[in-house]
DNA sequence: ATGGTCAACGTGCCGG
DNA sequence: CCGGCACGTTGACCAT
């Protein structure tokens, strides 16, 4: 447990959903937990501040003024330069060893618990978006197998057509490939008579 | 008003 | 048993 957090444990009672999580093996009982947006106010323009910047550590009269003025809490939203630096660190590891974690912490003046939950939505942010390309990917292919599917149907069609029509012009006419056009040709009896006899000699 | 984003949380599962 | 994680949810904030 943290100082930050230990110190203002208890603080989250009656602070509406979340606040309290199972003690590790003990589902049943419940340990209050330290309301991290305690630390942030809201800037003029609604926008909130993260207070942890210069005020990690916050007193029991602090979070007992925090409480009375606001019931609801408070949104916090990671400077440019905290997202920057978790993005990059993430792009090395998207798991961090607790060494690790608390190093960035420290270093972002953050808790190593908000770290670890920004990691752990950030995992989950991957893994939404990797399966929506997988998505989009499957119904590319789903698509492109309809269209081959369709067009090799249409292939067998005109084949099947192809067929009947030679099998008609068999009974009076002999099918041969012109080796100029590469296409086939109607012979008359006459003609592959002569073609044969020409073969012979 | 409403839908999207995201930090924070609750809970269950799993490996050590 | 415990810590860490995935997953689903909540609620504040923001853009439209």
């Amino acid at each position: 447990m943290e100082d930050a957090e230990e110190c203002i444990t208890g603080l989250c009672l009656g602070l509406g959903m979340g606040g309290h999580v199972p003690i590790k093996g003990k589902q049943k009982e419940k340990r209050p937990v330290a309301c991290l947006d305690l630390a942030f106010e809201l800037c003029p323009k609604g926008e909130a501040i993260n207070l942890n910047h210069d005020k990690v550590e916050s007193t029991d009269s602090d979070n007992d003024n925090s409480n009375n003025n606001n019931r609801s809490r408070k949104k916090l939203r990671l400077s440019k330069d905290q997202s920057s630096m978790l993005e990059n660190s993430f792009k090395l590891h998207t798991t961090l060893n607790p060494v690790q974690k608390q190093a960035l912490a420290h270093q972002l003046k953050l808790k190593t618990r908000q770290v670890e939950v920004w990691f752990q939505n950030r995992r989950a942010r991957t893994k939404l978006k990797q399966t929506e390309v997988e998505r989009e990917w499957l119904k590319k292919q789903c698509q492109n197998l309809s269209d081959e599917n369709k067009r090799l149907k249409k292939e067998l069609q005109e084949v099947r057509a192809l067929k009947v029509g030679c099998i008609q012009l068999s009974k009076t006419a002999t099918l041969t490939m012109c080796s100029s056009c590469e296409k086939l040709v109607k012979l008359n009896e006459e003609k592959k008579n002569n073609i044969e006899s020409e073969g012979r000699n």
